[in-house]
DNA sequence: GTAATAGTGTCTGTGAGACACTATGGT
DNA sequence: ACCATAGTGTCTCACAGACACTATTAC
């Protein structure tokens, strides 16, 4: 039973840079498709890994060196046209994290790439970026992910710039702060910032949010 | 590599009576679990089947004798916990259909039990059907996935009690046939139909619908 | 006529967008 | 003083909930 079937985990690790959202690729160091850019990823160790969010943990910090960022479960994308050596499983998760954290964490040399624009990859995994891509913005409508975007401690400023940049279009400022108050997902973090002109408030994710923060039924 | 790890597709079918989301188990043909009653499951075969949905359809068809009802993937079990068997993967998916449909087109005996109180599943079972009833009511606060529960032609007054039981909560008549014209996601099926007061306009879902109708943003 | 369900009209409060305003820091 | 960014107040329009109303069938 299920003889040759090759199963992988791939991540979609993304970050916002230069108001865009950007995803790493790695060179492929084995065959098949060595030397080209494409997804961290690799086999499940069917022993050692928990379970496959374990194994994209263990992928994620192997090949990138970055831990614990936000991970969740993407699609599982399935069939024998999706890699060269048979039919195959790739289980796959989408990570966010701040760019600064993935540049100073981050110890291998990767590409980050504009998600939108990418050149072609190997195996499906331009679908699996835009699937990525596709419920990162549709998340962001309804839940406090866009949090995982930014650094610990954010200015409101900063939140809205990185809801704007997911849902495409520009926020009022009024109706933007109003909206987060009312949820209350925000904790003050105390501290004010020092940097140019007046100082704003910092916030942070209160720990333990429910991602969900709207249910607006029909 | 990967040796040894079992994969199977699991399929939450589900569909509306005594305005009540229930759900169908079978009883286990083999060990493990033999005779208990579980989610219709099978081994993906690599050869066969073009792809785990693919899988999912077969395997619907060949225990409940199913054909094309709405079929979505709801995500991906694994680890060494889950199944005595060891190391497994179950990409599981769900089902809707009208009860009407599934008593005539089903040709299996199944159990249709109600899905918030379900006895003691083997495996991970119960979990799978607690995300698959979850989804099921997110989605239908956003999108016409309710209409899968019905037949194919049906009244807004039948829409709405769905959607409500769904939603868990009563809507409005008004404010709801107001909100399905301006999505305009139904069509006039014609004919009215003839059963004891006044006759109701039929609807049938547009093909091609989006299932996404409202995007709502923060 | 009545009963029963289908379908519509209207009022009102809430809340989002728009936008002007004030506040507080650096220089 | 001025500039830049942080943060607030207010108006208006759209829209969802509430609820009463009319319409059309069977009897």
């Amino acid at each position: 039973m299920n003889q040759g079937i090759v199963v992988t985990v791939d991540v979609v690790l993304m970050t916002l840079k230069d108001r865009r959202l950007q995803v790493v690729l790695l060179e492929r160091e084995r065959d098949p498709f060595k030397k080209r850019l494409a997804l961290p990823g690799g086999y499940i160790h069917g022993g050692a890994d928990i379970d496959a969010m374990a194994a994209a943990e263990r992928v994620l910090a192997e090949k990138t060196g970055l831990v614990s960022p936000y991970l969740e479960q993407l699609y599982t994308f399935t069939g024998g046209a999706r890699d060269p050596r048979g039919w195959s499983i790739s289980i796959t998760y989408f990570a966010l994290v701040n760019s600064a954290l993935l540049e100073e964490q981050s110890s291998a040399n990767f590409k980050l790439l504009p998600a939108e624009k990418l050149p072609r990859l190997p195996f499906d995994h331009n679908q699996i970026v835009a699937f990525a891509v596709d419920r990162v913005r549709a998340k962001s409508g309804y839940s406090a992910l866009p949090c995982y975007l930014l650094p610990q401690d954010f200015t409101l400023a900063e939140l809205q710039e990185t809801y704007e940049v997911l849902l495409g279009n520009r926020l009022d400022k009024s109706s933007f702060r109003r909206k987060v108050e009312e949820l209350a997902f925000l904790l003050p973090a105390g501290v004010t910032q020092q940097r140019s002109k007046r100082p704003a408030q910092l916030y942070r994710l209160v720990a333990g949010t429910e991602l969900r923060l709207f249910d607006r039924a029909i």
